[in-house]
DNA sequence: GGTCCGATTTATAACGTTTTAAATGAACCG
DNA sequence: CGGTTCATTTAAAACGTTATAAATCGGACC
């Protein structure tokens, strides 16, 4: 009596919801070994086999076990983003995950995100991920010329992508933004302008963009031969108010620099902000070329001249020099250097 | 000769780096039952035992294998984060993520990011996820009063916490700011610098905070009997420019509002300038009281008055509601609404 | 007619963990 | 001393997949 019919032996369909390659083979009357090749598209499955199968698999909605498949082959199918805590602002960070996410869209691949909570101190959080496998690339910025967690994943073999160039002799697989490009042709047009003592605002100095944009300065104002200031006391990543002082202390001093190379659009407000302090006008006693990575500035104030940095298409870039990094292709290609637009029209 | 010494059976600790449950039984002597038991604090292990196991899995470093604990117990350690497109601004989906990213600090979770491509129609997305099993938990912002992705989370019981209330029936876990305090403040202190036409600047009307800071707008315009204004052709989600536009238009008619409730910081910045086109000046034809998430706007222009709304702590909250939700804590205390603070002795 | 071959398919084992059920052994009791 | 209990430990199975090796089969070949 309390027999169940033998039909109903095997069939797993209702058992709890999700499919399984199980499922499948006892749909197709294949074994699940045979299912799993057909799905995976290996070479030595019948063409018929292999369009019943992917055809059972689509109806009823198959979708691999991603656990089952990490334990199995080892692969995480797994990207790390690591985040930095000056990214806070203007959306840097999120215009770049969304290009990487863009990138990533039609992949197996998710995007695992690791803010760093300590500045540069992310070291252990990749020593971490690559001893224990926890990813099977790995996204950061704000190299420096020697960064240790280049070194580190060099060392390793670990795929990895940098927003950002190193000096190691080893090349690895970067997207950058032509740095000195863009700095040579801001301070070019600071003085195409009349300019005749700009300044420019860096990153610390401590990171590679820093010296590139340094150059593209220094290239531009010798060409010109006119003078010029760099500030020792201030970086991009200084708190607004601090550069916004430090403006407003410069501006009130002699031989008061004239025009603003800004490697960043918050500097670029902080600094009309630290001018206007003693009646200095953007347009009128000075001027101001900023990189733009964001809507916001050149909305705000039409008056600042801005060049783009597209840090989505920047994302996803990276994320397809990444994928073909796992995917084990050669590292050649594997280096992209952005250019600037550049409008030769203006 | 070929023989490899007996004693090196068994011995896995050489064999290909991670140590895994095995590699400790191997050590100990215990079986990996044991092991297991020991290290998830099971009750029916003998306290030296458990103690020997804890010193040797630090000793060697072990950590659990991500891929099968999820396997064998179908849950994930992963809590995934939907990010708007509109976030791309002055970090709002960062900070949101510094915080959830602390809350989760010390716990087995990680934090995969899930960008939305197209506005509102994360509702596939979100069915993918529950249906797949693809994360333990769920958090998004931007909620509508009757919101498709809350009542389909809803419907599965599967745990999410929200950045914004709803307005069903069945209680679920948010974390919210009070947007209505904020209007109302804000509004207030207009009115206590004399201004008599006070606007507010809302998001798009279908979210529900569109609502309460409308209530808190109105309650305060009429509590003052003062005349108010509210434009329906521009949101907070709009370009920066079309708010700037609408603002120089509206200041060259007659009626011109002369105090701002900003929902944001971009809003009061692009107020700023369209009203500037008209000669209009801050703090002397009008003021403007907005919202602060970042450090930009207050240092920008610090004549404008921000009530602070702290979305790293928004995030950290999230995290921890989330986690309680999941561990299966009833939802009592999961709905928490976070006041403005407000400077009484201003 | 047996052997071998290529083309397919299949059974089995393994990845590292947790769970279920069973085993061990000491202590306790009648 | 046999039986019962309790505290601890263990063996075996399972999660869903892929990789390795083996099986099946019709036909070609000598």
């Amino acid at each position: 009596m309390t027999d169940t019919p033998k039909s109903a032996t095997g069939d797993t369909r209702l058992k709890s919801g999700k499919p399984t390659l199980r499922t499948i083979a006892d749909l197709t009357g294949f074994a699940v070994t045979t299912v799993s090749r057909a799905l995976s598209n290996a070479p030595q499955i019948s063409t018929e086999t292999r369009k019943r199968v992917h055809e059972v698999a689509a109806e009823i909605g198959y979708l691999p076990d991603r656990a089952a498949q990490r334990l199995k082959t080892g692969r995480t199918n797994v990207i790390c983003v690591l985040l930095d805590p000056h990214e806070e602002i203007l959306g840097y960070g999120i215009s770049l995950m969304h290009g990487l996410a863009r990138a990533l869209q039609d992949t197996p691949y998710h995007l695992i995100v690791m803010p760093n909570f300590i500045d540069g101190a992310n070291i252990d959080a990749i020593s971490h991920i690559v001893r224990n496998g926890m990813a099977d690339g790995l996204i950061f910025s704000r190299t420096e010329p020697f960064d240790p967690r280049v070194r580190l994943l060099l060392e390793n073999g670990f795929p990895f992508v940098t927003h950002g160039r190193t000096e190691f002799t080893t090349p690895h697989p970067y997207v950058d933004y032509d740095n000195f490009a863009f700095a040579y042709e801001a301070t070019r047009r600071l003085i195409a302008r009349g300019r005749r003592k700009p300044m420019i605002i860096l990153p610390p100095k401590r990171m590679t963009f820093s010296q590139h944009l340094l150059h593209g300065f220094m290239t531009a104002v010798r060409e010109a031969g006119v003078a010029y200031e760099i500030p020792d006391e201030i970086d991009l990543d200084c708190p607004v108010e601090q550069i916004r002082d430090y403006m407003s202390r410069r501006a009130g001093e002699p031989d008061t620099p004239d025009g603003f190379a800004c490697g960043g659009e918050v500097s670029a407000l902080a600094t009309i902000t630290g001018m206007s302090d003693h009646g200095l006008t953007l347009g009128v006693e000075y001027d101001i070329v900023a990189k733009r990575t964001s809507k916001l500035l050149s909305q705000i104030q039409p008056k600042v001249e801005t060049i783009y940095e597209d840090l989505t298409d920047t994302g996803a870039r990276m994320g397809q020099v990444l994928l073909a990094r796992i995917a084990g292709d050669d590292t050649t290609g594997m280096q992209v250097l952005l250019q600037p637009q550049i409008d030769f029209a203006a």
